[in-house]
Formats: C-alpha cells, structure tokens, sequence
DNA sequence: ATAAGTGCAAACTGTTTGCAGCCAG
DNA sequence: CTGGCTGCAAACAGTTTGCACTTAT
C-alpha cells in the first residue's frame, strides 16, 4: 500500500473513531479496499477482496460496514442499474460523475459535472435551490462494444 | 382520458404493432397508465393501477411488458437511487429531466440536458458509446424555502 | 465488563423464468 | 390455426435481519 493510500485509510478510520465507531479488522481491511480501488466496487467484489485476509469474513458484515460508510457520509452509492448491484466510492476524492456499462456493470470515473451557473440560474427561475445532484450515464463499454 | 392522452397511447401502441408485437388488453392497459401518469411510475405502482381495470393482470405480465417498451425506446428507465427499484417513464414527449424538491417531494420539469457533443466526445476518449442518461436534481423548492 | 461487531442461516424484495393454457393475428 | 402472450408458481440475485457468540474499548 502506498503512502497516500494509508493517509487515506487513516482519515476514514479516524472519521469512524471519532462518532464511536469500534475498529475492527475487517472493518479496516474493507476501508482499504475501498481506498486502493481504483473504481467504485460491489459489494460482492470488496467481499472477493477481502476474504483473502479474512477468510471467514461474511457477505453480511460487508453490507452492514458498507451502511455505516454511507451514513457517515465517507462513500456514496452508485447505482448500476440491472447487473450486479451498487457500487460504492469513497468521497475524499474531487467531484465526478460516472458512467456505467449496460452490458457488463462496470463503471468509470467521467471528469465532467453538468452543474454549472447556467443551470444554477435556471433553476432559481423554476424557484429552486439546488441541494445536490447526481447525473447518471449509461452506455457500452469498449470491451462489451465488439 | 384527454385527447391528448388517448392521442399518446395511440403513437405507442402502433410502434408495437409495427415491429411486431400484439395488442392484448393488459398491454394495452399498461401503455395507457404510462400516458395518463404525470410522473414516473414503478412496476408495483403500475401493477396496483392495472388490476383496477384487470383484476387478474400478473406483476410478470407488467415486467414482461416494460421490457418490450424499453427495448422498444419508448420507456426509458430511471433509478431513483432509494430504496425502491426502477422507475419508467414514456419518452414520446421532448426531452428533459426533473427536479425534486428534498422537503415536499414535488416534482419539475427542467428544460435543459447537459448531453451536448463535448460530453459525447468525452466519453468517446473512455470508451463508452453512450445509451441513455438521466440527470437527478435535488433542490428545495420555492414553497419549502420558507 | 459490556455493548458493538461478527458469522451463520434464514427471511425479504424486486425481478426473472419454465410451463401449460389462452387469444390476437 | 398457431406462435406470441398470459397467469401461476417457483427460482433467482442482491440485500437485510434475528440470533448467539466474539471482541474492541
């Protein structure tokens, strides 16, 4: 693991400290999965991850430590629609979006943000104030796309 | 049902027919609940509306039949990235997107798409040939902002 | 010590599929 | 008439939950 990954496990783990969170070994092993991932994972992938430190870990105990990331706001959810389920990212990175394959699930990473002034503006004139947003891009993978 | 509503079932129905596809009455049914709906609608939702009219109408037969639209591109599915599952929406009207507002849960739509040829291109350099999108604003809307 | 966290199994939700009968073309 | 469409039931995948045991604090 680089230094900048462990930086990145430690800012998670000591967000999870700091609301009372206990650290578990598994908990801190799926954290940095999630950190040295390169794109968002399943739930089922951080499980393949991590079983081969904890053999015995449990597809439940992914899933619940995966809710109380999400609840303390350290990883969103990103919904990729029909094969295989959610993935999720860590958010200490910059803002992004993604887009997913229709065909195999995977996703990527798209350094584009429609959120500009322009629609800021345009949405104070339909009254509204912008709380968050999520733009949601489908398509087909090179490698699906043969 | 407004003309123009019945005008809508119409259009949909004679793109089944045209590729094929047979008109039965629950089809028929599920194409004019899309119509009428002023948002987008889940298959639960669209089953609970279906059995009013038949009562024996199956939730298979509503999966089974939003598939053909969507294979068909007159629905476009859209997740909304709760708890629920998927949401449909028919696309023969022009194309835009929707605000939520976080409070009351009233809904917009937003004359604006942030799919222009740079995105396109953009993810052209990842790879991907883009499907479909859908852009999820969450806001608070001018009733709400007090 | 003790309550949060865990593994296991079983339940649950949303969706899909195999089959025999039905009905639109 | 006949192949697409249907309802039924059962399977399925991803996720959640109840329980007793374990472990971090």
């Amino acid at each position: 693991m680089t230094a900048i990954n462990a930086a990145g496990t430690i800012i998670v783990v000591n967000r999870l400290k700091e609301k009372g969170y206990r650290i578990t070994g598994q908990r801190q092993a799926l954290v940095e999965q999630l950190v040295e991932s390169e794109e968002p994972l399943s739930a089922f992938e951080i499980w393949e991850r991590l079983r081969i430190q904890y053999k015995d870990v449990s597809l439940d105990t992914v899933y619940r430590n995966l809710h109380v990331l999400v609840d303390l706001g350290a990883l969103i959810p990103i919904n990729a629609m029909g094969k295989e389920g959610v993935r999720y990212e860590l958010v200490y990175t910059s803002h992004h979006h993604h887009i997913v394959c229709v065909k195999c699930g995977q996703t990527q990473c798209i350094d584009y943000c429609p959120v500009d002034p322009h629609l800021i503006s345009v949405l104070k004139t339909h009254g509204y104030e912008l709380v968050r947003h999520n733009l949601q891009l489908f398509g087909v993978c090179r490698h699906c796309n043969c």
